[in-house]
RNA sequence: GAUGCAGACCGUUCUAUCGCUGUGCAUUUUUAAUGCAAAGAGGAAAGUCCGGGCAACAAAGAGCACCAUACUUCUUAACCGGAAGAUAUUCGAAAGAAUAUAGUAAUGUAAUAGAAAAUAACCGUCCCGUUCAAACGGGAUAAGGGUGGAAAGGUGGGGUAAGAGCCUACCAGUAUUGCAAGUGAUUGUAAUAGCUGUACAUCUUAUGGGUUGAAAGACCAUGUAUACCAACAUUUAAGAAUUGCUCGUUCGUUGUUGGGGGGUAGGUCGCUUGAGUCUUUUGGCAACAAAAGACCUAGAUAAAUGAUAGAACUUCUUUUUAUAAGUUGACAGAACCCGGCUUACAGGUCUGCUUCCUUU
RNA sequence: GACCCCGUAGUUUAAUGGAUAAAAUUCCGGAUUCCGGUUCCGGGGCUGUGGGUUCGAUUCCCGCCGGGGUCG
């Protein structure tokens, strides 16, 4: 069975390291699609995946920890269930990214509306990939 | 049956599929992956307002200062907590609720208004003198007087030039003493003292308080600025540190030798068996305590505890009058751990009591 | 997570427990000017919020709300 088709989210495929979370805001691209801006870059790891992300919710707009962590697992079941677009398009490039998700919207979207979104930015993200290079 | 008051408790559940976190077991290609198993947010996890445990700092010492607390008895590891009471005031028809309460030896303040805000004479009343009188001057007097939050205990009688606790009867309060009740705050009662405004602050007394907080701290790996320590030589003195001050104590400038390890980015421990949870019994009005038995019940780190579908329960709406359809799911998310307090909260359950109505 | 500070006109700051809360500036209206600027006059406030102490609170005490900061 291919690894990749499986609906699994373990810690190697979630940003964890402070550094590389820094090295994606400080030197990374970025781009905005509602209700998420996208930051990411291309990095150099051993993890066996071909991509690390990350979500981040400000504290600034949810002052609520309970929406917070509502946002942040919404967005990352969306992810799990359709990060395999991304990861075709990544092993058929051979490139590894790491990118970042903030969360800017003021309200708190239902789950269908962030998976319909965040599927958009997959394709975007592996189709940015290719004109860089 | 309705109504309110007080207290205690619960605060969505189940199934399927796909996932997440650490743990145990098994397998493999043994650094890792896969499979199976049993677990995986709260009554407030929140605010960080108190109190402790735990850890580091031994020049963390003594005195003063400073801060906190302040009716009584109990409770506790401890407390600005809790329980049961005491006194006063306010709210309520009641059940009940809220707030305040160490001491008075001393000192200060009370704007405006008002004669006066505390060893009170502006008007008034009374007496005396000057004087025809009006008026003026000297005294006595707290019975009356626009105020004010607060006005010198209240009423009757005596007394007096006029008055006054000046004297007396009754009443209200205060203080002291005796007796009775209570562990005690205090209460009741009797006697004595003419002793009698209120509030706040300073002050006094008693008790407690070393400082910093898990980003504490310990270890591993990496690794090498010259932080720090010791010895010896040199220098003699200003100064620096320790808690705000004083005392006390310690350090001191440069060089050599030896020890030692800064920053950066990681990992492991600290980390969950604890003043633990549940049940029963006993003691106590209660908070709570004791005994016996059973149990192990989150441990993440850009941070797990979720998503989808269906069913039940619940909220609301419509149709209808017992069904159908749609809709809603309170406040809110562990970050070292406990005991409280405070604040937020859809809805529900139980117990005791108040008042009203009905039936017997 | 632990700790600390602040909240008064639109903005920046004042005000010892005591009269209708002060000043600068901005804004609005008016005067002056042919018009604008300058100048002059006037207007604009739930002292964050809810309680308590007090005769009286911006000030003192307590609880909330909001904002900001420090510590790797």
């Amino acid at each position: 069975m291919n690894k990749s088709l499986r609906h699994t989210l373990t810690k190697k495929e979630r940003l964890h390291r402070k550094k590389l979370i820094d090295k994606v805001f400080a030197q990374g691209e970025s781009f905005h699609l509602y209700p998420f801006k996208v930051a990411w870059i291309k990095a150099d790891f051993n993890t066996g995946y071909n991509a690390q992300f990350g979500i981040s919710v400000s504290k600034k707009i949810f002052k609520k920890a309970v929406d917070r962590n509502l946002l942040k697992r919404r967005s990352r079941e969306a992810y799990r269930l359709n990060k395999h677009i991304l990861y075709n398009e990544l092993n058929l490039q051979n490139k590894k990214i790491a990118f970042m998700l903030i969360y800017i919207s003021k309200e708190i979207l239902p789950f269908e509306v962030i998976e319909s979104k965040i599927i958009l930015i997959l394709r975007r993200l592996s189709k940015l990939d290719e004109k860089s290079t």
